[in-house]
RNA sequence: UCCGGAGUAGCUCAGUCGGUAGAGCAGGCGGCUGUUAACCGCCGGGUCGGGAGUUCAAGUCUCUCCUCCGGAGCCA
């Protein structure tokens, strides 16, 4: 019977000598000399692969001494210490077994290539040191993510991703319709009669599933979302992508208070997690994408997180003595390099802004007292900015139909939403976090197209 | 969308004052007694982003379009 294959994580904790070892994966170096050849096999499963030793008894040294980068092979041998430097062990061939040749013209170098160009080429660069480091730390987070929460019993809800909604009142949407794009039925006025769409009203791809997570959480009290949103914003930039993923835990009987102490756990939970579970991909962010990242993080997973009202950090701008680009006045939105001051040189560590005036958040969130302010909390993290976004929700229903009306959206489509209100409200809270800026600031990467496997961008949707 | 930068070999780049293009890596062949993104030698490889213009002559100067990158806005 054929020895199972073993993943080169584990072949290289062997303890040596160790025969019979069979592994899988693709090369990425071939270094041939007279006697004997070098093979950098890797199988995705740890950054530094395993270096295989073979020989020129093998039966097919010569096809060995020609295989080229990227070629996919199969080898069972012994796994030894290796007596260079360079790594602990070493795999012993004693069969090589080529599974599928790479053609010469493989893209990938065994030298370092440019981020752009390495995005044209997305469905190979996961065979990289750096993509692959990024996509095992992208899924160590997402399971971290469910791991919060599910210890915590929330339920996770699967929000659609097909809406007539939007939950912020702005921004452009994507459009879901099987009408004829050529000949769409008209109303009497020549208006595209949506009528006779698919759902028989207009369509979109989902923004946010928060509105949808709010109803489950008034009354299944403690629940998250995680799941793919769109935005079909002309943005071109290293932070914007027009389908990502986003993570919205939606609480009931959570305060602004409450949501924060949440946050502030839950921020912490996936840097702690990933610096333990991730050390190898870590430590090469570290050296090789952004010096400092891990003590960065530590900083971040070790400190408590300050609390600052809108008006207050508005104060600290303007006594600041820095000549910001824009200027800062309350009731204007904090701009990217008024977010970096205040947490990185005004505080030093993670910084909750809360309570932001009325005029610049969205309708759902709660009026204050003060009759000018929203429960509203923005999460500033030192190299980043913004991480978080969230609020406690109004839950008085005379209010969030006039700020409903305010907002000039169409009351009759969130009737559902106001039934919240009707129907047993109760004070509730939640939060957004968009998943790739996270995976960002956990691996310094400083653009989200390379930290999403097929990043969707204007003019940007192969592969 | 706005502002700035950049498009030269498969990749990363150099190319001076306008005179028809070069290196490293990759690929092919050979060499090398254990390499570490090995090393050494030889060989092949170009519509200089597209179009137009100026000029005896354009990779180089001008205009224009396209694409990418960075920053900003919007935001997550």
């Amino acid at each position: 019977m054929q020895t199972p294959r073993v993943r080169i994580v584990d072949a290289v904790e062997l303890t040596p000598p160790q025969s019979g070892i069979r592994i899988k994966g693709w090369l990425r170096t071939v270094r041939a000399s007279k006697q004997v050849v070098f093979l950098d096999v890797n199988d995705g499963s740890n950054m530094n692969g395993l270096q295989v030793v073979a020989d020129e008894s093998l039966p097919n040294a010569e096809e060995i001494r020609h295989l080229t980068t990227g070629s996919a092979v199969e080898i069972v041998g012994e796994i030894v210490e290796s007596p260079a430097k360079g790594q602990k062990v070493e795999l012993k061939a004693a069969e090589v077994i080529v599974l599928g040749k790479a053609d010469p013209e493989y893209p990938l170098q065994k030298k370092r290539h440019s981020f752009e160009y390495l995005r044209t080429i997305a469905h190979l660069r996961n065979r990289t040191n750096t993509y692959g480091a990024v996509f095992r730390v992208r899924s160590v987070l997402a399971h971290a993510i469910h791991c919060f929460f599910q210890d915590r019993g929330f339920v996770y809800v699967h929000t659609p991703i097909i809406t007539a909604s939007d939950a912020e009142g702005a921004g452009e949407m994507f459009r879901v319709s099987t009408l004829d794009p050529t000949n769409p039925p008209r109303t009497e006025s020549g208006a595209v009669d949506w009528g006779e769409d698919f759902f028989a009203r207009q369509a979109f791809l989902t923004v946010s599933g928060q509105l949808n997570a709010e109803t489950f959480a008034i009354g299944m009290s403690d629940v998250y979302t995680f799941g793919p949103t769109f935005r079909a914003e002309n943005s071109n930039t290293a932070r914007h992508v027009s389908e990502f993923w986003m993570i919205e835990p939606e609480m009931a009987f959570y305060d602004l208070d409450d949501n924060c102490a949440l946050a502030e756990a839950f921020v912490k939970h996936l840097i702690s997690t990933v610096l333990e579970r991730c050390p190898e991909d870590m430590e090469f962010f570290d050296q090789r994408i952004q010096k400092g990242l891990i003590e960065r993080l530590q900083h971040v997973r070790d400190s408590g997180f300050a609390r600052m009202p809108y008006g207050e950090a508005v104060k600290a701008l303007e006594a600041s003595g820095e000549s910001f680009e824009y200027p800062v006045h309350f009731g204007a939105n904090l701009q990217a390099e008024h977010e970096r001051w205040l947490t990185e040189k005004h505080v030093g560590r993670p910084v909750f802004v809360t309570d932001y005036p009325k005029e610049i958040k969205a309708f759902y969130m709660r009026r204050n007292d003060d009759g000018r302010t929203v429960a509203a909390v923005d999460l500033l993290v030192p190299g980043v900015g913004e991480l978080i976004g969230g609020s406690q929700r109004e839950e008085r229903l005379d209010v969030l139909t006039a700020t409903l009306t305010e907002s000039g959206l169409p009351a009759e489509v969130y009737d559902w939403y106001l039934d919240l209100r009707r129907f047993g409200t109760a004070v509730h809270s939640g939060f957004g976090l968009g998943f790739e800026r996270m995976v960002m600031y956990a691996t310094g990467m400083q653009n989200i197209r390379d930290v999403i496997p097929f990043p969707r961008t204007p003019r940007h949707a192969e592969f």
